[in-house]
Formats: structure tokens, C-alpha cells, sequence
DNA sequence: AGGGTAATGTACACAGGTGTCAATTAATCT
DNA sequence: AGATTAATTGACACCTGTGTACATTACCCT
């Protein structure tokens, strides 16, 4: 058995990262609802009472995770939506990184915050706000390349709610069928199949091996 | 002030869909947590304990809560999925009736239940089987006017998922906009723009009358 | 080694939830 | 109207959580 949850250069057990680790880790994996002091008390292997020396009380807790969220997920996501690319298509990849990258985009931290907001209006508007600037960076990006402002509302809409959707539904999935599913995504929200250079450097970066050239399936109604 | 939550025939004030309805409320505005028995008593205006009545205790009422929403959704997506259609966009529109008849589909419902997926493992297996289910009859649908498997279960998810992610933004926004973006969606999952005429059915069943011809704008990559 | 501060723990008072039981009240049916 | 059944209630015992006050222990520095 190691240590729990060991968070702390100095000889002290307890931290403020140590109680916020543990409540993120409780959130992601229960709720906000499991979010309690005497729980996390136990998880630690402390006093509950000891937490109250790190924080004022349980919403100042809270309101540190909901900032941690903030942080990381909005900036990273707008970063790569502005992140350069020669072509809609690869600018598309660029965004899919966050959604492969757990370093980019924590994907189960995205699903507790907004079930979190269901109860918590103070939540909700963070989410709210969030999400604007999400997408109407995603849309600049559709822009950028020439597409007009409701299509590229609309695209930049497919795109990210699809992923947004996606996580709601946290399916675990196979990496390989998530990498064949890429070239259709790129195709379904830029209109046009991928380059296979384009391909290659993604998936180069992902460090998923293609073996054989990647085929793009066609629609029936849009063959060239 | 009207009667609380009047759901009854016989001369009693509660009954045990009275306090399903109850339960329903608190879970669409607040989630699970929300669904207690003291609270629901409160605003029923009866003894708490009154409850046990009707049902064992609150597990049996959340399993109840659950049936409900597997009965509403998932039957009526897929029906709408298999509705008979002339062409690919014309069968999206159909499913598009899910998304904008509160009749068909209870997003919000879906929102919560999701949610409350996060903390009961029970009810995630549940989602789960509906998810697949869902995305079965979609994928099975753009199979069905011609797309090969993989495009189609691509397309299928792009659908499927990007209203799920619209449900988890719970914005609501105004008919107008919705509607002026439909054509483009259809657009994005299919891959070619609608006929008008589906497009005119389409709105005049969902009483958005048409002033002028809807223009679908073309991407810079993909005029024809 | 001893003092100061940082961290932890114990005890208390309270709030809100659960479920059972026995008693009571309201409808319904001869 | 009286009996019967259906529904409602209050009292009880219990559990889990909160936050405060005060005592106690662990670390760190000279």
C-alpha cells in the first residue's frame, strides 16, 4: 500500500493540493455530490476537521476545482484552434489533439463540471462562458479559411458539440477505431477528404503506425 | 396558488405518479441529488413519510424514474430513424423532429439522466445500451440510402452526438437560429445540400413559415 | 533542547436525511 | 351509519454530513 495521495514536499501530511487533488478525483469519478469532507477526510487518512486549516469551508473547495477546470481546459482548446496549419484540414487535426492529448483537454473533468452546473448556477455560467469562447474560436477558424459565418458557425458547432456529445458518452474505445474514424470526421466537418500527408503527420504525432495507406470512403451522393 | 401537483382522480392528494412527477422535476433542475424524499414531501405538501405508501423506499422510486426516460427516448429515436423517407436528408429531418418536438424527446430528461449516469453504475449500463442502440438505427439508416458501413457510422455519431453535446450546453436559443442552421447540418451529415421542398415540409410541420427560399451556402472547397 | 508555528485531532452542537411503527384520519362501499 | 380499506401522520432511532472551539502533536529553526 503507498502512501496516500502523497502531494507534499514538507514533512506535513496534508496540503491545500493534497485536499484538491482528492476532490477532483472524487468529481470526476462520482460527482460533485461526492465531493465531501468527511469522505475525502477518510481517502487521506486524516482528521476531517484538519481540512479546515487549508480552506475556509467545502465552497472554497469547490470553487478551486471549478478554476482548475477553467484553466486548463478553455486555454488549451482555444490554443490549438490558433494553432497554424496550411489547410482547414489540418487545422481541424490540430484541434482532434485535444481530444486524444489528455495533457490538452481532460475530457471526464469536461463532464463532471457540466453535471456539476445542472445544480450549481454559479457553474452554469462558467460553462456558459466557456463554451462561447470555444466556439466562436472554432468558428474564426473555419473562417480563416475562407468559409462564410454560418457555415462556419454551424460547422464549428458539429465539431465541438460532437466531441462534447462524445464525452457524455465516455465510452472507452478502442485507440485504433477512434484513429479509423479520424479521415470521416475531417471529411464530415470540412467537406473535403484529408491529404494523406496530412493524415500522416497526425497520426505521426499520436504515435499510431499506418501501415497501409488510409482510404477515405466516399458518400454516395458527393463522388468527385 | 394552484393545488400542488394535482395527478390524481380519486379523492386521496397523493399517489405514486404524483410523487413520480415530483421526482421528475427536482431531477431535470437539480439532478439526482436533488431527488429526496424530504424535499419532494415539502413541496407535495405531505408527510414525508406518506411516501412509503406507495413506494419501498427512494431506490424504487429512482428505478422508476429510469424506466420512464428509456420508455420516452430511445423508442421514439428510433422510430423517427426508420421513418420513411425519399432521401438521406429527407430521413435526417426526420430524426432533426426529435430534437425540436419536446413530444418526441426530453432533452433535458437525457441531460440528467447522463449526470446521474456518473455516480450509479446502474444507470450507466443503462445509458450505454440506449446509446448503442441509438447510433445502431442512425448508422443503419445512412446504410440504408446507400453510405458504406464506416462513413456511415461516422455520420451516424456526428448526428447522434452533436445534439447530444447541444443537450449538455442546455442553451436555449431561439427558434429562428435553429432553424436557420438546419439546412447546414443537413449539409455537414449528409454531404450535400437538401431539396427545398424537403426543407419547406420540414418547417411547416414545425410551424416555422419560410418567407423567402432558404440559401445554402457552399464552402470554399466543395462547390459544385 | 526548547520555543514557535504549522498541522492535526477531539468534543460539541446542530442540520437534514433515512426508514419503521403504531395511531389516526379520510374515502368508499354496503 | 358503520365497517372496511386506503392514505396520511407523528414519534422514534439512526446515520452522515457540517462547522467551531480548544487541546494536542509534529515539524523546524536557532
Amino acid at each position: 500500500m503507498s502512501e496516500p495521495t502523497k502531494s507534499n514536499d514538507s514533512g506535513w501530511r496534508g496540503s491545500a493540493e493534497g485536499w484538491l487533488e482528492a476532490a477532483y478525483e472524487g468529481l470526476i469519478e462520482s460527482g460533485v455530490e461526492a465531493v465531501r469532507i468527511l469522505p475525502l477526510a477518510k481517502k487521506l487518512n486524516l482528521s476531517r476537521t484538519s481540512f479546515y486549516w487549508f480552506f475556509k469551508d467545502r465552497e472554497e473547495l469547490l470553487a478551486a476545482l471549478l478554476e482548475r477546470w477553467r484553466v486548463k481546459n478553455t486555454d488549451n482548446l482555444v490554443g490549438q484552434s490558433q494553432a497554424y496549419a496550411e489547410s482547414i484540414a489540418e487545422a481541424i487535426l490540430n484541434v482532434f489533439d485535444c481530444w486524444l492529448n489528455p495533457a490538452l483537454f481532460d475530457s471526464q473533468f469536461e463532464f463532471a463540471v457540466r453535471s456539476w452546473a445542472l445544480q450549481e448556477p454559479k457553474v452554469a455560467a462558467q460553462v456558459e462562458i466557456a463554451d462561447k469562447a470555444r466556439l466562436a474560436a472554432l468558428a474564426e477558424m473555419f473562417v480563416r479559411f475562407g468559409y462564410e459565418a454560418l457555415p462556419a458557425d454551424v460547422r464549428a458547432r458539429s465539431m465541438y458539440l460532437t466531441q462534447i456529445g462524445y464525452i457524455s458518452m465516455n465510452s472507452r474505445e478502442d485507440t485504433l477505431v477512434r484513429m479509423q474514424r479520424i479521415p470521416e470526421y475531417v471529411k464530415i466537418f470540412t467537406g473535403q477528404a484529408p491529404q494523406a500527408r496530412e493524415l500522416q503527420r497526425f497520426y505521426a504525432r499520436h504515435g499510431y503506425a499506418v501501415a497501409e495507406p488510409v482510404l477515405v470512403s466516399i458518400g454516395p451522393n458527393e463522388s468527385a
